[in-house]
DNA sequence: TATAATAAATGTATTTATTACATTTATATA
DNA sequence: TATATAAATGTAATAAATACATTTATTATA
């Protein structure tokens, strides 16, 4: 760093810096991400993050939140930071970095026309096509964030409906760690955690029985988030 | 994002946009930052990160080593992603992201000629002046971050001399953690990862008796650092 | 040369968490 | 009313975490 001042900053060089969003989302079965076919060259019509360049006049929060909101229609998203991919020739259109940030959301909350309209499509993790760039990569890292993310505080209050089954839970964690669990280990773990409420009413649409809908209790949910938990699996 | 097509890029903002190194280092005693006093207007002569903007040929990584190495004359340095800093109006310099690399060096091994003629100074945590800008959030995110690292990996390797005490390693996961651990539960959990070569040597610097040296398995330890521990102290 | 002072090293019993594992229950439909 | 289906439940065994106090090796000093 040199000892000039003041015009230093104008002396700098100034890059194109883009952002790419991971949305992960739920369907109560398996978790899902949403990727479009890019509209831009290079590799234009092939499958791709949804992304945007950052705008000078909003922060890199704001333009991933714009693109969540012009694709899905949703607002409020919970949204957080995967890294900074900043190689120097990650694209060939020109020199920029991208902001790789993973949202998560509830796939029945979407606007469904919008999604349509902008040709975005929802895959199983094990059916992802083939992605451009370094998205591939984006995607990786985001799962292995996901994944240990989930270890250390309660998640699935963003990607369920308000009110859930134990066993939909119990798919999600099956769905993000790609592996089974014993479901009454499950249950025993996830009721130990206190979060949850119990409903009197059942969903039928999967079993003769039913199975009770529960609600997380947001503001112990809140605090577990806050105060970190080690849930292992 | 639009449809247009070829000089898209052409047409979006470029943004300036820095790296700001949180260096930890540990000295056996307790873990310490380097920082320094800022050049450059606005805020000259402010503590603060040390950082640069990045250039236009250099990756952002490679921005934070070339500041590593200019300061501390280290390379190799083990470094890793914080977050970035996006916010607008963060910089009233001018608009300018930056992206927070967070350090683990052992301060021994720094050239210390080259540290003071930066004027560089390492700062215990609890005694750290206040900085410019967002930088004590990035400090405050870089600790944060650190402690979450400590509890699922194994720490030490790059803040340790090769050969250390027992007594110097619980002191380093102290400081990180701000409290005192149990030594015969720190002992038996340290030792059960099964990371550590005992050697001959006693280290009698800091005791008549003297604390029996060890070594890193490096190959335990990397095998550890990549499969995951639940180190919870 | 015996004694005091210092930090290092060590073990155990108790509590808590994790794991492995099989049967019964409620309900809809045939 | 029998059948099929997924949901709900409990326990014993093992492993991990915790709380806690004494002995040891050595140097410096009386």
């Amino acid at each position: 760093m040199d000892t000039k001042q003041l015009n230093y900053y104008a002396e700098q060089d100034k890059i194109l810096i883009a952002t790419d969003c991971i949305i992960f989302g739920f369907d109560n079965q398996s978790i899902k991400l949403l990727v479009f076919k890019r509209r831009i060259a290079p590799f234009a019509g092939k499958w791709s993050l949804i992304g945007s360049f950052v705008k000078k006049d909003e922060s890199v929060k704001n333009a991933a939140k714009r693109v969540l909101t012009d694709i899905t229609g949703l607002e409020n998203v919970f949204m957080k930071q995967l890294k900074v991919y900043g190689s120097v020739d990650r694209d060939p259109g020109d020199r920029c970095i991208t902001v790789g940030q993973y949202a998560l959301i509830r796939i029945e909350d979407q606007d469904i026309e919008l999604v349509e309209k902008h040709g975005a499509v929802w895959y199983d993790l094990d059916k992802m096509p083939d992605l451009v760039l370094d998205h591939n990569q984006l995607v990786e890292d985001a799962l292995v964030q996901l994944r240990l993310k989930a270890s250390y505080q309660p998640i699935g209050f963003e990607l369920l409906p308000e009110k859930f089954t134990i066993p939909s839970l119990q798919k999600l964690y099956e769905s993000i760690y790609q592996k089974q669990f014993d479901n009454r280990n499950f249950r025993k773990k996830i009721i130990a955690l206190d979060i949850l409420t119990k409903l009197e009413e059942k969903d039928k649409t999967s079993s003769k029985k039913g199975a009770y809908l529960y609600k997380f209790n947001r503001k112990k949910y809140d605090k577990l988030a806050d105060a970190g938990i080690n849930f292992k699996l």
